[in-house]
DNA sequence: TGATTTGTAACAGAATAAGTTACATTAGAT
DNA sequence: ATCTAATGTAACTTATTCTGTTACAAATCA
């Protein structure tokens, strides 16, 4: 599974904004603690901004901030913000619609797959930002 | 998440071959059925072997078979023999240990990677094959 | 012995993601 | 007003991964 790592970003992100006491922290600075390039943060943070936990903000001074207490923002809109796929991947090729199995197959992995993406969606609504940063605290 | 669909592959050869008379099923009629190249099902039949769940046989009349009873195949184990991948990615270059957030995330990150793929495989475990023959009986 | 199938190596082509450079746009500060 | 520093965004490179393909050795049955 070729995986992104933009989830693993993206919480790493808002970790540091939620921490942080200044309220606007640019995407150069975000980009030296997470060891990437400030692009890679800045179209992040667009998705970020869409999903509605953070604000950005221009000019000199100016940064993301998080829009939300880091209690109510849950690791299933993190993911959902910056992974849009889905759990795994279909049938690049349609199956033969001879075979009585190719023929119905897709149906049955569409649902299997919802029950995949539900079960991980679940999961991941019982964390929050303030737990990982509870977490980040922990010796 | 650029995910591979060698579960989906996995899943459809296996209800071929659960819902086939004959013993022995082979890669060009498994390739036919799921519309790809014979290879590309050898290759995914290495993997269900090595979990298991089919044998192969060489030679003329060779093919695969499935080893256990539909009822007896959970969907768990046939993603964990052909997606031994994580649900989602880490960090792909070390995160600043100058920053108390990147000093510690990936220790974090990879205790929410453990809870996620346990949810993924518990949802997984409810379902085995002869559930997915039922669902494709039905019209 | 011959035919057929798996196992396997090697490679092509496509898709995807991260990283990078460059630049227009915006907005605060002096 | 002007300078400066930041985001937004386009274009491109590079690396990786996956599927698909060809080719052939090894195995096995008739």
């Amino acid at each position: 599974m070729m995986s992104s790592c933009r989830f693993a970003f993206a919480v790493h992100v808002l970790a540091v904004l939620a921490s942080e006491k200044t309220d606007c922290c640019s995407s150069s600075r975000l980009a030296r603690t997470v060891n990437t390039n400030p692009v890679v943060i800045r179209r992040l943070l667009i998705e970020l901004q869409q999903a509605g936990l953070i604000s950005t903000l221009r000019g000199p001074r100016g940064g993301a901030v998080l829009k939300r207490k880091p209690e109510k923002v849950t690791l299933r809109e993190i993911h959902q913000a910056v992974e849009p796929g889905d759990t795994f991947g279909a049938h690049p090729n349609e199956p033969s619609p001879e075979c009585p199995v190719g023929k119905k197959i897709a149906r049955v992995m569409g649902r299997i797959q919802t029950r995949a993406n539900r079960a991980l969606a679940r999961e991941l609504e019982t964390m929050t930002l303030a737990d990982v940063l509870r977490e980040l605290r922990r010796p």
